[in-house]
DNA sequence: TAACTATGTGATAATATACTCATATAGTAT
DNA sequence: ATACTATATGAGTATATTATCACATAGTTA
């Protein structure tokens, strides 16, 4: 049976899953990874409003993959911590296996 | 900008993001990685009705990072890609530094 | 000070997710 | 065939997430 404590670091994980996973958070990380950027020039990279884009931020924040800092008006965003990235490499992973699998399917029709 | 092809791996990769997003999964994943089980026992280990686990399955199954057969009245279930482990490694690292970080705080008081 | 720019937030509506209960399906055993 | 077990699914409700618009805030510049 699960104990509390695991329950715990499942439900902060889920968190940071959580924060992943929306087609437009995935773009920001992935705009990020390539450098630091501010709330306008992600707005316009992903082209979504920016009050849009500033709560997607603000959920990455808040689950610890993203830090900020000011500079003059503008606030500058960044990824946390670069490993982040693995995750991407694995999905990579699934969804070629998963293209795979269509492949196979589609020669049996 | 984003160009459409990326759209829609960013999409795929939401998904599978989602898919990890729920502490019963999370759980799930955790189990599975040390052998394969049928839903029964998953269910009797993260203490919840087999018909909610039945559906979490089901989501990670259908984001590609689960798979299964049957086993007469039993289906098995277990991971396609090992690699979703990496995530959990690494959402274990921005855990620990968000620790750190309120420590500092707590004694900032 | 006034106008401007970048960012964040409250309120709302639309949509998606999760859980529960009852029921359906499929395989097993008597 | 009947009763049983494991799993899946439909329907309903509760809850969470998302996008949008209007507005608030904070720093900048004239």
């Amino acid at each position: 049976m699960l104990d509390k404590n695991k329950q715990l670091l499942y439900e902060k994980q889920a968190e940071i899953a959580g924060a992943i996973a929306h087609p437009l958070r995935i773009a920001i990380i992935d705009f990020l990874k390539d450098g630091d950027q501010c709330v306008c020039d992600i707005a316009d990279y992903i082209g979504s409003e920016r009050s849009n884009v500033s709560r997607h931020l603000a959920v990455m924040v808040n689950a610890g993959i993203l830090e900020y800092h000011k500079e003059g008006l503008k606030v500058i965003y960044s990824l946390k911590c670069k490993c982040i990235t693995d995750f991407f490499t694995c999905a990579v992973k699934v969804v070629k296996q998963q293209v795979k699998e269509n492949e196979k399917l589609l020669r049996a029709i």
